[in-house]
DNA sequence: ACCTGAACACCGTTCAAGT
DNA sequence: ACCTGAACACCGTTCAAGT
């Protein structure tokens, strides 16, 4: 706590320093994570990355652990992001799903090896191990991603394009969406000889996984009714060609 | 190694010795992370719980990262031999796919925490520190396992009950198959709040993941063709009812 | 009030000494 | 030849001392 007599600007300053630093961190975290792995960052090699030493760095995070897990809640904040802007296409309510679908894939390329962090930070050890606040505040992010699929889902049953019976959750297909998603991730994550298992591009797999799941939920119009990879490429166009962006994925 | 002069029972007798420690230590090692969690297994504590020193249980294991991925392999060639009986259902292609769902909803009942070691096991950091001898036997298993599910599909394909475009790999659904329940298991070990996400039976949403993706591929009789929930207990009881198996279920 | 870094604790791993 | 357990190494975490 800053002594009760400094002026509010000194206190704002001060706070505003703390922040600071706090994003430094975990920028320079996440470069360790990225360079040297897993095994290769720890709480030595991230303090003498900065100029403070250790004590300090345990004044931001309370562990290791609660380190990680705030990087992948800053992660998945600009994941939610970019659902939240894919959630603003209009058009049909399958096509505002694919938007979503886009968004994930853009995510992934905009931060590579990132998916392989949050696979790393959602693990049982690691969870147990980090402070339930941290715990809840990535939970929290989440569920606000699961929001906006459960939104769209329910634009396609309001809209007469999801059949659904009524008793049913619209957070069930919400979630093997994203089960989907993140085992194809988790898998491909794991290096696995995926040539030898008959997957030659799991990217490509992935795309007809949702396909078929939500042709499965007979989600209209289904894959054989209209040109999905059009529209596809129309939404990358349209919905994610911002330079900025573009020239931060080159960056980094 | 034994001693040359050895006669051959004293080093077939000194092997199986051998053979019954190791299962042993892995054995107790499995109860070790049910009871206290992955960070409660030590391999001090996996020493005392022996009557062997640590220097013997590194005689066995190289790493601790190796015992859990050896641990794995051997729960992996268990999942397998479910599998295996599962492919010998005679029956419509897709019926006998619906038997190695339920094969493995059954190696998930039978050993209900090892799906959680088995999430961590293939995580990242212990993939990494474990050698490349214990990764290639539990990638072994593990191809071996997606085998039988191409085998299936390669039946479904020439009986004309799935339908398939002469350039596509069989092992996409195979692998489709897999991620979505590896990432529904992932989901659901990692003690999200599913009742706020809108899932109140996972084990029920995973089923309908299965019918939608099989559904989107085409694969005949459809879900809305036939009562799969009758195939499904009647495979649960032919091919599962053993009575050895239950009891160990419970024991366990 | 804030920061430092030496000291501590824990646990995986090794190896000289014992039988 | 085999097993032992004290010693070592590494790294996350703390806290008394400095400014």
């Amino acid at each position: 706590m800053s002594p009760p007599h400094w002026s509010p600007e000194a206190r704002a300053r001060k706070e505003q320093e703390r922040a600071e630093r706090e994003r430094r961190y975990l920028e320079l975290a996440r470069q360790l994570l990225l360079e040297r792995g897993y095994l290769g960052l720890t709480m030595d090699a991230l303090a003498e990355a900065t100029e403070f030493s250790k004590g300090t760095l345990y004044q931001h995070f309370g562990s290791k652990e609660d380190l990680l897990l705030c990087l992948v809640a800053g992660l998945t904040e600009r994941k939610l992001a970019l659902f939240e802007r894919a959630a603003l296409w209009r058009g049909p309510s399958r096509e505002r799903m694919l938007a979503i679908g886009r968004a994930y894939r853009r995510f992934a390329q905009l931060y590579p090896e990132d998916l392989r962090v949050t696979q790393i930070a959602l693990s049982e050890p690691l969870r147990a191990k980090a402070s339930p606040d941290s715990n809840r505040r990535l939970a929290q992010v989440e569920e606000r991603c699961h929001g906006v699929l459960i939104g769209i889902i329910r634009d396609g049953i309001a809209r007469g394009e999801l059949p659904w019976e009524p008793g049913r959750s619209p957070g069930e297909l919400a979630f093997n969406l994203w089960a989907t998603s993140f085992g194809h991730y988790s898998l491909a994550a794991m290096d696995l000889d995926l040539a030898a298992l008959g997957v030659a591009d799991p990217l490509a797999v992935l795309e007809r996984a949702y396909r078929a799941l939500l042709d499965g939920y007979g989600w209209r119009p289904l894959t054989h009714e209209c040109d999905w990879d059009a529209i596809a490429s129309r939404i990358d166009r349209e919905l994610f060609a911002d330079p900025a962006e573009a020239e931060r994925a080159r960056r980094t």
